[in-house]
DNA sequence: GTCAATTAAATTGTGCACAATTTAATTGAC
DNA sequence: GTCAATTAAATTGTGCACAATTTAATTGAC
């Protein structure tokens, strides 16, 4: 009898399908709760940084949220342009594009915040359940970015 | 003493930016497997769902993987022009759009088995962690598409 | 001090993702 | 049978995501 030939993969099994559309169906639901604030999403991830403390260097918010200078530019042109921060080349090394929150955007991180606890309300997830699952996320990015990788 | 403003969410204890990140790590890897074949991460999971049987209509695609005519249009005449896939009106129904594999794509499930079987070897992921996961994400998924949403 | 190598951001170009609108076919109330 | 309402895909427009390249500043070997 003739050898199978390998069959592809089924969508439904796979990890990666599973991520991919639980994080949109996530981006989905909090696209209605940012579009009232003016944010995007990856604008809202950005933001999130910068009230963490500012005055980071693009490079800096790029290593915390994994996007390059290809997306981070524009996006960081259109939030001065909305007024939420300032660019600013670094008089040490005018390499380096500095990034500060404007009043205007510091003032939106409170409107966030009661965004924010409205939305935990909403989905009642139960604590515990979300660390782990958040913990093994980041345990499985590292298995990702691995050169090659062993058990999780 | 004054009320304090309520605080903006911490960008690594969210859920949502786990799931972003994770999401783009895999899509990362994948890139490179991929890139050889002449796919990219969502024509890659468009093409699984083809081979588990075509003849599909763009809105049945959509539907599994949650994506719309305005994602898919374009995506499909990309794979088309490549030789993967022919699309044809419905004689039933003029209105919808049937698409079909053609002989090089269906071929190109083989490679894609192999690629993925040799990526599974690499990640050695837990079997049981891994469905674990994956059930889980469904299950948040399905709280996220609820209007308003109880325990997971 | 000079200049090749390096570094940081910006730019260019392709391809999703998705809201809103448009086009064209079908359905169904009358 | 007619036409308003509905349905399916395509189109338009904005904004990521990211590879590859370019521009400009800095560093360091000599």
């Amino acid at each position: 009898m003739a050898a199978d030939s390998p069959t592809p993969p089924l969508l439904d099994e796979q990890l990666c399908f599973a991520l991919h559309a639980a994080s949109r169906a996530f981006t989905q639901r909090y696209r209605a709760l940012l579009e009232p604030l003016g944010l995007t999403y990856t604008q809202y991830i950005v933001m999130l940084v910068l009230w963490e403390g500012d005055g980071l260097r693009v490079g800096d918010l790029g290593e915390r949220l994994r996007l390059d200078s290809g997306t981070l530019t524009p996006l960081l042109k259109r939030l001065e342009r909305d007024g939420l921060v300032e660019r600013a080349r670094d008089k040490q090394d005018e390499r380096r594009v500095l990034v500060f929150l404007t009043d205007e955007g510091r003032a939106l991180g409170e409107d966030v915040a009661t965004m924010h606890s409205d939305l935990l309300c909403k989905l009642s997830f139960d604590a515990q359940e979300l660390i782990a699952l958040r913990e093994k996320l980041y345990a499985l990015i590292e298995v990702l970015d691995a050169p090659d990788a062993s058990e999780p």
